[in-house]
RNA sequence: GGCCCGUUCGUCUAGGGGUUAGGACGUUAGAUUUUCAUUCUAGAAACAGGGGUUCGAUUCCCCUACGGGCUACCA
């Protein structure tokens, strides 16, 4: 192991971020701080063709949201930068052509229009050792040809040229040893024709030159992975490969694919961090953050979708997930997203946060839905007396809408079947004994409450239903003459005489 | 098709040669809560199949099946 442990999240900027992704930035990032390392970030727009603007600001966002910090990047400098590959093209080309000299790589000048051809003709067909013989690179080409075709500025790539008959083999440090046959992976080109490198060649290029320890990546790179190898050891490298780690999928509720951001919008739930529209498509996907997730549930679920701890613990915060942290607890097999389990999370969270830490994240939704001018000592006392019952941010809102408007809609049928003259005349005394009180406490309503209920020879339970439908509007929400005690004497009894009118 | 990776309750997972195969989500039933939620108790629910190895395999090996990934001048 290097001395000093560096780990990379690599995206392309292409698009949103999906969970798939975070989860990869967030197993990078436990186990850099887990050893002290850092956590770099590093721009792969190596594609122009599909460059899409805002990508890069939003992943940073997402990051920030997060809690996840980065040490090297674009926005935080360091000492090996420029951290976007964009800006690293002139130095790729140079060891393509290291690597054309040893003749572990060669000039091709077929079209991507020709290969295409190919393919429609020749099943399965593949740029590899088999057919590169018969096709327009420097194999096959006189030496001199090829000099003048590329002085005259001819398009070409180069691809690396796989060994016929070797054994790469490697070590993962999740999955154990890995081989591939040589024969069995194409040439990849690796400096396409507009100059830049592809993501084989930069991969490597910039893990070593930025001192990249380990590797976490998807599974879904394991098969190009000896390409990875290969380019390594044959830069003369090999000491100082990084490990690897390639991590399982998260897949489909269904169990059909790896999930995918349609997915969202097909069962139901996020599947971004947060709202992202893409410039280029107008597309929106909807993110966990407008969904109502506070981050510590986003973090902590994700975590746990092929990690633990060895223990019965489920519930981490991103201190005790950075403590705990290993690589030989993280499961093997893909995982299914399981939205059900996601909310449960964040219920958890919810219930475990203070009302003040919750409080600015609470606002937006109440906001949303038209109430405004909140005064936050009040919202406070509010949160604290609804938050066990929030799955989400905008249950707030459901559950706590009755503190700041008056309902205009009852339950009624959960009235009017027993409603009657000596129901109404209870409510018009109460309300008419607790007129001139000021402040008065939750127990205190209670108490007159029931006093009058027993003078009156009513039974406290067939009122109390009611009482909580004219304050409430319905059959949810905490203790009944707390919210009286909270909206206040005056508002309760309005709430109470408007109900009456209703109940008529 | 080829190559690679994987397979424990519906889902996330623990376990690992001898266990009543454990937990969590969800679900069912009950208790508490004069509403709802919380909380608590209990229940149903899994080692893909077949061969080995072994005194004994869910655990180790092989095969099959199934699932997934890759197979671009995309990452």
């Amino acid at each position: 192991m290097k001395d000093k442990v560096r780990v990379r999240f690599a995206p392309s900027p292409t698009g949103g971020l999906h969970i798939g992704g975070v989860r990869t930035i967030l197993f990078n990032y436990l186990f850099a701080k887990h050893h002290n390392g850092e956590f770099i970030l590093r721009i792969e727009d190596t594609d122009q063709t599909r460059f899409v603007q805002g990508a890069e600001d939003y992943i940073y966002s997402c990051l920030k949201w997060c809690g996840i910090t980065v040490d090297e990047g674009t926005r935080e400098g360091g000492n090996y930068g420029p951290y976007r590959q964009s800006e690293r093209k002139s130095l790729y080309r140079e060891y393509a052509e290291k690597l054309v000299a040893a003749g572990h790589a060669y000039y091709a000048f077929d079209t991507s229009e020709e290969l295409e051809c190919k393919r429609q003709v020749i099943e399965n067909f593949r740029y590899d050792h088999s057919s590169r013989k018969q096709l327009r690179n420097s194999l096959t080409i006189p030496h001199e040809a090829v000099e003048s075709l590329i002085r005259e500025g001819a398009p070409h790539v180069i691809r690396i040229k796989m060994p016929e008959d070797e054994q790469v083999a490697f070590h993962d440090m999740i999955r154990g040893d890995i081989a591939f046959h040589s024969s069995e992976v194409d040439d990849k080109v690796l400096l396409k024709a507009d100059g830049m490198p592809t993501y084989h060649l930069a991969v490597v290029v910039d893990d070593y030159l930025m001192k990249i320890s380990h590797v976490f990546r998807g599974e879904e790179w394991l098969p190009s992975a000896p390409v990875h190898i290969l380019l390594w050891k044959y830069f003369g490298w090999a000491d100082e490969m990084p490990k690897w780690a390639h991590l399982p999928l998260i897949l489909k509720p269904d169990g059909n694919g790896k999930l995918s951001k349609r997915d969202g919008e097909r069962f139901g739930f996020p599947v971004f961090p947060i709202n992202w529209v893409d410039a280029n498509t107008g597309n929106k996907t909807e993110g966990f953050v407008e969904a109502g997730f506070v981050p510590e549930g986003f973090i902590n679920m994700l975590a746990m979708l092929g990690w633990n701890d060895g223990t019965d613990q489920e519930i981490f915060n991103m201190e005790e997930l950075i403590a705990k942290f290993s690589l030989d607890r993280i499961h093997k097999a893909g995982a299914k997203f399981d939205y059900e389990k996601a909310k449960w999370y964040n219920a958890e969270w919810i219930k475990a946060s203070s009302a003040g830490h919750l409080l600015p994240q609470v606002k937006p939704f109440l906001n949303h839905k038209g109430i405004n001018n909140i005064d936050d000592a009040y919202l406070l006392d509010v949160i604290e007396m609804v938050k066990e019952r929030c799955v989400l941010l905008p249950d707030f809102y459901e559950q706590a809408s009755f503190f700041f408007t008056a309902p205009v809609h009852w339950d009624s049928n959960a009235v009017k079947p027993k409603w009657n003259t000596g129901k109404d005349a209870f409510f018009r005394e109460f309300a008419d004994q607790i007129k001139d009180k000021n402040d008065l406490s939750s127990a205190a309503l209670e108490t007159i409450f029931k006093d009058l209920a027993t003078e009156k020879g009513m039974k406290v339970g067939e009122l109390m239903l009611p009482f909580r439908i004219m304050l409430v509007g319905g059959k949810f929400g905490p203790q009944v003459f707390d919210i009286a005690e909270k909206i206040g004497i005056t508002e309760t009894i309005h709430r109470i005489h408007n109900a009456l009118e209703a109940f008529k």
